[in-house]
DNA sequence: AGCATGCCTGCATG
DNA sequence: ACATGCAGGCATG
């Protein structure tokens, strides 16, 4: 391969509070960053794009292929030759820096109890502005499953089917497929090979469909003009969809439902009042938010709407981000984050594990007394995990739970019907 | 309309 | 060893 072209590293100044790459980048929005070092790279529009962060700003850089017609132009005016080109548009366009993350953290907490409680140790999560047929094959990858095995399996499907762009060290970046490289029935029958599942059918089938059957740039019309794509440039189209549409487009398709829908909605097409609802969320649902608890484990459409609203009437047009903080604070990888300094902070840990772990036993109480034993034990493991070590050893778990039930009890509240 | 079931795989748990 | 459950669902009946 012939030597690639790489931009200086350039900065924006963004605070921790604005942005926090580590965890907006690992917090299951998109599966094919790898971190190596204390970088971040990913191709992205033709180039590798790589990304650092200190305390005050966000440091970028491009590496393009150089067989490729260069993006760089020099400036006449400068002596010393000046690299420009439309990468820092691209990284305040993909996370989406022109909207104020402090500020509606406010927005939500002032509006939200739960929130504003759970919020200020997730500060700096951001929606992604992501290509929206990457976002649509990542998350019909997505269900039934976690979100190492989704990332390995994004990666398959680039090495396989998506052009190299470059090296970063050993590491070898390619570009996303695009449909018309993912339609067929060889591809279904290589991605079952690679253990893709009953998802093979699904990628395989979507990109026929929107490769044969939907028109040019149908995808990115469905984008919320507010927020107009990249890549192929804006497209002064057809439907100019509002966000029940493209939701009711994107299910049309094969292997996405209404969750899926959502997630593409959220983080490909930038409508910011789409709220996925996953199990996790529905769990946060019942638990934070009053809404009734139900035997069997299935989400009815009725109640994944009705969810949806109730978040929607709360934290308002961008409550898919809002959804996306909470989500994050719930997710077990970030529950218990190794902090620098022991003491101080392993008893506010703690407490919040406690709380936690009241919430969850609360929940659990009302559906299956019998499983409370078990569920109480393996609270317990995870709150050692957590806080680093020592537990309440002297106490049984059965009086931990009668100490924890009576409350929850106490606490309940009138059920939210549909 | 709401609900149960099968579907692929990888991993943790007992 | 081997079974079972489950992980950021969807399609089908």
């Amino acid at each position: 391969m012939p030597a690639a072209r790489v931009s200086e590293w350039r900065k924006l100044p963004v605070s921790l509070t604005e942005l926090c790459i580590e965890t907006t980048l690992r917090c299951g929005q998109s599966f094919r960053w790898r971190k190596l070092g204390d970088e971040w790279h990913m191709s992205l529009y033709g180039r590798i794009l790589s990304l650092k962060q200190d305390s005050t700003h966000l440091h970028y850089k491009a590496t393009w292929p150089a067989a490729t017609s260069t993006p760089f132009t020099t400036s006449t005016s400068a002596k010393e030759e000046t690299v420009v080109d439309d990468t820092e548009e691209l990284v305040k366009h993909y996370f989406s820096l022109k909207h104020n993350a402090a500020a509606l953290y406010n927005q939500w907490s002032q509006s939200d109890p739960n929130f504003r409680k759970k919020a200020p140790k997730f500060t700096g999560i951001r929606i992604l502005s992501q290509d929206a047929w990457e976002t649509l094959i990542g998350f019909i990858c997505s269900s039934n499953n976690n979100i190492s095995r989704i990332s390995q399996m994004i990666h398959k499907l680039c090495e396989n089917y998506g052009p190299l762009i470059g090296n970063i060290g050993d590491e070898a970046f390619h570009e996303f497929p695009t449909p018309e490289a993912l339609k067929g029935k060889e591809v279904d029958a290589h991605l079952r090979d690679l253990a893709f599942g009953y998802r093979a059918k699904y990628i395989a089938e979507t990109a026929r469909i929107v490769s044969e059957e939907r028109p040019t740039d149908w995808l990115e019309s469905l984008t919320n003009p507010n927020n107009p794509g990249w890549g192929t440039g804006h497209r002064s189209g057809l439907l100019r969809a509002n966000y029940k549409e493209a939701h009711e487009q994107l299910l049309q398709l094969v292997g996405v439902g209404p969750k899926v829908a959502d997630c593409v909605c959220l983080m490909g097409l930038s409508w910011g009042e789409a709220v996925p609802v996953d199990t996790h969320i529905w769990q946060i649902a019942q638990r934070d938010y009053s809404f009734a608890r139900v035997k069997s484990s299935s989400l009815s459409k009725s109640m994944y709407h009705s969810i949806g609203d109730h978040f929607r009437r709360i934290w308002g047009d961008q409550a898919g981000w809002a959804q996306s903080v909470l989500f994050t604070a719930n997710l077990k990888s970030f529950s218990a984050r190794p902090k620098a300094e022991p003491d101080p902070v392993a008893v506010k840990l703690q407490a919040e594990v406690c709380e936690t772990v009241t919430g969850e036993v609360e929940t659990k109480y009302k559906v299956e007394e019998d499983t409370l034993v078990g569920s109480m034990r393996q609270f317990r493991k995870r709150r050692v995990s957590a806080t680093g070590g020592t537990d309440l050893e002297n106490t049984t778990i059965e009086q931990e739970l009668i100490s924890v039930a009576p409350r929850s009890r106490k606490r309940r509240r009138p059920l939210r019907l549909s």
